[in-house]
DNA sequence: AATTTTTATTAGCCTTGCTAACCATAAAGC
DNA sequence: GCTTTATGGTTAGCAAGGCTAATAAAAATT
C-alpha cells in the first residue's frame, strides 16, 4: 500500500482531471462552451437578467470578456441586450427562450452524479466527507474566497486579477 | 448553516480554484505559462528527456499541441530537440540548463503546504482524509480514467507515480 | 459647470487546444 | 525484395477564453 500522502495527492489530481474533462464534454454535448453556459446559468439564477458588471464579478472575469461571451450568446439568440432605463450606463442581458431551455437541458452530468451519490451516503458519511473536503480546501487556499455551490470548472479559468 | 451537499460542493470548488490559481502564480513566477511549465516538469520527472508522444499522453493533449508548446520552449532555449538514433520517427525533447533551473526555482508552495499539513495530521485523520478524497474522486471520474495529466504541477514530487 | 468615476464596448494580442493534411520512418504482408 | 500500413511529428489554420488599453457615454462628485 502506497503511503497515504501520495495517494491523497493522486486522488486530488483525479478530482481536478475529472472536472476538467467534464467541462470539455459539456462544451461538445450542449453545443455551448462552458463559459457561455456559465453566463446563462448566472442569468437564470439571477431571475432572467443580469448586467455585464454582475456577470463579470460573479464569474471572476473582466467585463471585456463578458462582452465577448454575451456577443456570442446574442448571435445565437439565447440572450438579448437591453439598455437600462434607470441607469443609462448599464445594460441588461436578458435570457431568451432558447437560452432558458439550454440551461434547463444542460447535462450537468458530473455534478448530478456527485449530488446523487452524495445524497445516497449515510448521514455520518456525509459529515465525514464534508469535514474532509473543507479541511483540504483550507489546507490549499489560505485566503478566503466566496464560492458558489456550482461545480463548473470553467470558472477556474477565470484569472484572478487585481482590479 | 447550509446543507452539507452545498458545502461540500463549495469546498470542492475551493480546492479546484486554489489549485488553478496556484498553478498560474507558479508559472508566472517562473516566467513561463502553466502549460509550458507542465512540459518542463514532466520532462524533468522523466529524467531529463521525453518524446512528444509521451508528453502528449501524460498531459492528456494532442501531439500537435505539444509541438507548439515545445516550439516555445525551444525558442527560449529551455529545451532542445534531438532526433532519436534508434527510431528515426521519434524525437527527444531534452531539458537544458535554463529549463532545469526554471523547474527547480518554481516555488512549490501549495504542494509544500499541503504536504506539511497533511503530515502534521494524526494518523486516523490522514486515513479519513484519504478515504474521503478517494471516494470523491471515484464519484467524479467513474468512467474516464486513462490519462494522467499534470494538473497540479506536482509531477516533480509525485515522481513516476502512475495514476 | 467641470471633473471624476462607473459601465460597457471595441480592438488587438496571447495561450491553449483542436483537426486535417503531410512527411518520414518503421513494421508487416505478400 | 517491394508494397502497404501504422506510427511519430510537424505544419497550418481555426476557435475559445482571457487579457489590456483606449474610447464613449452616463452618473456621481466637487
Amino acid at each position: 500500500m502506497r503511503d497515504p500522502l501520495d495517494r491523497s495527492l493522486i486522488a486530488l489530481r483525479r478530482i481536478l482531471r475529472a472536472t476538467e474533462l467534464f467541462a470539455r464534454d459539456l462544451a461538445q454535448s450542449a453545443g455551448l462552451t462552458p463559459a457561455q453556459l456559465r453566463v446563462l446559468q448566472i442569468i437564470a439564477s439571477e431571475g432572467g437578467s443580469a448586467t455585464p458588471k454582475k456577470l463579470a464579478t460573479q464569474m471572476g472575469v473582466r467585463q471585456a470578456t463578458v462582452t465577448s461571451l454575451v456577443d456570442k450568446l446574442v448571435a445565437r439568440e439565447m440572450v438579448s441586450r437591453q439598455r437600462s432605463q434607470t441607469d443609462g450606463r448599464q445594460s441588461n442581458v436578458i435570457i431568451l427562450q432558447p437560452g432558458q431551455e439550454a440551461v434547463e437541458l444542460s447535462p450537468d452530468a458530473l455534478q448530478q452524479r456527485y449530488v446523487r451519490e452524495f445524497n445516497a451516503l449515510k448521514e455520518w458519511e456525509k459529515s465525514q466527507l464534508l469535514a474532509s473536503l473543507e479541511r483540504v480546501a483550507s489546507m490549499l487556499d489560505a485566503d478566503k474566497m466566496e464560492a458558489a455551490p456550482v461545480l463548473a470548472s470553467d470558472e477556474l479559468k477565470a484569472k484572478d486579477k487585481p482590479v
